[in-house]
DNA sequence: GACCCATGTAAAGAGCTCTTGACAGGCACG
DNA sequence: CGTGCCTGTCAAGAGCTCTTTACATGGGTC
């Protein structure tokens, strides 16, 4: 899952623990989902696009099409 | 956290397992979305979302307010 | 009653999300 | 060099997300 954490982040002039301190989660959290490990959880991730101003769809990008057959 | 998913589930006329199919997730994760057990993972909450032709923040509601203090 | 559909729930198990604590390298500064 | 800040990473552990299988209930229909 594709996500533009990192330059929304850097956009705001924020370290990676100062993000982290403004979404009360830990600086791993935000460099792991900087760094692909994993998706952040849907309320973490409704957070952080608040906090830059943008939809969740901005900021995480799906790449899914669902099964054209059924 | 809040979410709208039965009610949009029913306003489509879909049935926990029709909207599964589409999700391509099982029925009992939808029914336990619905049901609050647990919020979705950030993908699929991006997919119900779409389906529905919605932002996330208007499915699933949030009640958090950052740490005012720092 | 027998059948089908929709919903709610449970339990076991795999894999994911997030935490704390720790260690490393890079860059800037005095 | 020593200090401080930023970033990347690892490991152990707690709790969450989702799966499959299964069972129970209620509604409608024949």
């Amino acid at each position: 899952m594709e996500n533009r954490v990192r330059e929304y982040r850097e956009q705001a002039g924020w370290s990676q623990g100062e993000l982290a301190r403004r979404l009360s989660v830990s600086r791993q959290t935000v460099n792991a989902v900087e760094t692909d490990k994993y998706d952040p959880s849907l309320p973490l991730a409704l957070r952080m696009a608040a906090l830059f101003g943008l939809e969740v769809r901005e900021l995480f990008i799906d790449h899914w099409t669902p099964e054209t057959e059924g």
